[in-house]
RNA sequence: GCGCCCAUAGCUUAAUGGAUAAAGCAUCAGCCUUCUAAGCUGAGGACUCCAGGUUCGAUCCCUGGUGGGCGCACCA
């Protein structure tokens, strides 16, 4: 028989405050490897990433596959297994070191049992003792979750980033949704993260609404005099609209104008003309309908809860950048074809690159070379982050290795968050068709469905608080649609779905989150409480998952993947419903009751903060 | 033509190389006089595109097919 040990710990100590979990583990890897040495005379040191969820919560809460150590310790895997699961179960320590309430010091005990399942080692907690590291962490630790970084890092990320011709669709709401939850994540891991939007504002693409405004403005202000004698021209004031659409409208117009007429093209090339000479008319008109453009964007992103550090104009940029480069081609890092445009030689590792076209005017890589440097000026930051989707991969390894080339020292610490495209069920998004998805239409028509499905629940509620919670809903349905799929996968946008608001779905968490608050309102749990009360293998399984989240929110920021949170919280809430479904709270014994609401209160402080990582607001009444 | 990515239930998506491939929707059958039915329980539904290989073990890694997407602009 083998000796037994007592192991103080103080659980306050900040590593198992701020993930109890991770502390369990190594505790757990430090029995086995006890185990190794008293059944195989062996001193091995296991790394704690070896314990696994099993598969099936009955087999128990962690699992130490043995194929790894056959050749070490010259036995079977399930010869391991069953000699560990026995040597374990010896040194067992009998109970807790407990005195009443949360306030205990010391507690001993990490394992409750060890079995071996052919070639596993399963090893369950004591659920008092699991309870008595996780529960107090969540409820007593503010920042419960959010790593604990040694050197914090100064992180830029880039998103949206959008064209001042057209409203925010599908594509840009994938990008703004996935960029601002990776930023969230990132702050949750303790980095300082600045957030900035590069805004397309000049080039052909807003001189074809420009050419189209000024055709129409036009011919609309030579009827008005004629009828009345004054002088107007349309603004999104005077018809209406959200500035954004207004111009948005005009770009379209111009396509359209463009069937009947072939010349027009000509006028859109002849304004770009205008435009680079500085044409002051011109200007005049293009800083206009920009600020239009501009303003509307920007609340469309304010609805999704996005606000930038930072924004970065083209038209301010791209000239710096034609001189950045012509300062490049004297160093002969790049060099000049025979027609005159300067190119980036990747001696065939990548297709070269074009940086500066013949007649000298630039592209949009010459001001993104510009930009790169000007952002590292500015900030120094530890890593610079582009989100854009997938498309653009060649075009970001071109960048960078440009970067490279140019020996800017920050290349190496750029990286391309890569997401993958929207499909719509019947292919892709194509403005000329008509069947690109509006990012305002979108949230209207989501907003609208939750305000009938609200009144048909609560027919009092006065209206105002109606819009707040359909609101709130809405962007939760949205969010948690885009986010729930793996940021590099592509995906089909159903609209059905998107806007579904029962299953897997934000509105679902909201609701669960709501209904521990209705619970945890009438019953306010008491900080003196029996860890003991708890019984149930739901309660276990609970517990167990409030512990893993310190590691989802690790995992899922060192991937820039969202998803992963999605997939945690979804799973949390399920089991949740599942239990208040299954056992009594409030009309429990007081024990009992104690500790569920407990339980009840952790939950809900997780969820809360996993949606919030997500960007999702939540409700306490639904 | 070349390069990169993808292929999982009828549909939309999960699964750090590990145990019986997991959910939601849809279909079918149940549960509101007990903490919010935006909920819960149960049933059916998958030769993880095909053929090989590596491995104790492959949806996952490698090779070759097939089928799709994206890119290979002096567009952004």
């Amino acid at each position: 028989m083998k000796k037994k040990k007592l192991k103080k710990v103080d659980r306050n100590s900040s590593e198992i405050y701020a993930d109890p979990f991770a502390f369990l583990k190594k505790e757990a890897i430090a029995e086995i490897e006890d185990a190794i040495e008293h059944q195989f005379k062996k001193k091995i040191a296991l790394d704690p990433a070896l314990l696994e969820t099993p598969p099936n919560p009955q087999f128990g809460d962690l699992a130490l596959p043995c194929f790894s150590l056959t050749k070490e310790l010259q036995a079977s895997p399930a010869e391991i297994a069953s000699k560990l699961a026995a040597d374990i179960n010896e040194s067992i320590q009998v109970g807790l070191q407990l005195s009443h309430g949360m306030s205990v010091e010391h507690i001993i005990l990490t394992l409750s049992s060890a079995r071996a399942l052919g070639p596993y080692l399963n090893i369950r907690f004591n659920s008092p003792a699991l309870a008595h590291w996780i529960v107090p962490a969540v409820l007593g630790n503010p920042t419960y979750g959010t790593g604990t970084q040694k050197k914090p890092k100064k992180i830029l990320i880039e998103y949206v980033s959008p064209n001042t011709n057209k409203p925010l669709h599908l594509g840009h709401i994938r990008n703004a949704l996935l960029g601002e939850s990776i930023a969230r994540l990132l702050e949750a891991q303790g980095n300082k993260v600045v957030r900035t939007c590069l805004i397309n504002d000049r080039g052909i693409h807003i001189c074809k609404s420009m050419t189209a405004y000024k055709l129409q403005a036009i011919r609309q202000r030579r009827t008005r005099l004629r009828r009345a004698n004054y002088k107007l021209v349309p603004t999104p004031k005077s018809v209406g609209k959200k500035g954004d659409h207004f111009v948005g409208d005009y770009y379209v117009l111009y396509e359209k104008m463009l069937q009947q007429d072939e010349s027009i093209a000509q006028k859109a090339h002849e304004c770009l003309q205008k435009w680079e000479a500085g044409n002051t008319k011109l200007r005049a008109l293009w800083k206009r309908m920009n600020a239009w453009a501009l303003q509307g964007m920007k609340e469309t992103l304010q609805k999704l809860g996005i606000v930038f550090d930072t924004f970065y104009f083209e038209s301010d940029i791209y000239a710096k950048g034609k001189s950045l480069v012509e300062q490049y081609v004297k160093k002969r890092t790049f060099s000049r074809d025979e027609t005159g445009a300067v190119y980036a030689d990747f001696k065939g590792a990548l297709p070269n690159k074009i940086l500066l076209r013949k007649d000298g005017t630039s592209l949009y890589i010459t001001q993104d070379m510009y930009l790169a440097i000007q952002r590292v000026k500015q900030y120094k930051p530890d890593a610079s982050l582009y989100v854009v989707a997938s498309e653009q991969n060649l075009y970001f390894q071109q960048l960078f290795k440009v970067l490279e080339m140019m020996k800017v020292p920050s290349a190496q610490r750029c990286h391309h968050i890569s997401y993958g495209m929207v499909y719509l069920p019947d292919g892709k998004m194509k403005s000329r068709e008509g069947t690109v998805v509006d990012a305002d239409d979108l949230l209207a028509q989501i907003e609208k469905l939750a305000t009938s499905e609200i009144k048909k629940r609560e027919k009092k509620l006065p209206t105002q608080e109606v819009l707040q919670r359909a609101r709130t809903i809405a962007l939760a349905a949205l969010k948690f649609y885009m986010l729930e799929v793996t940021p590099k996968s592509d995906m089909t946008f159903n609209p059905a779905t998107a806007l579904a608001l029962q299953g897997k779905t934000g509105p679902y968490l909201l609701y669960t989150y709501a209904r521990l608050l209705s619970i945890l309102r009438k019953s306010e749990p008491d900080k003196q409480c029996d860890m003991f009360a708890y019984t149930w293998n739901k309660e276990q399984k609970l517990l167990l998952q409030l512990g893993q989240f310190p590691e989802i929110i690790r995992v899922s920021s060192e991937n820039y993947s969202p998803a992963m949170v999605v997939q945690y919280l979804f799973s949390l809430a399920q089991d949740t419903n599942d239990y208040y479904h299954a056992v009594p709270i409030l009309s429990a014994s007081h024990e009992e009751r104690c500790a569920r609401l407990l339980l009840i209160a952790s939950i809900a402080r997780v969820l809360k903060k996993g949606l919030t990582l997500l960007g999702i607001e939540t409700l306490e009444k639904m």
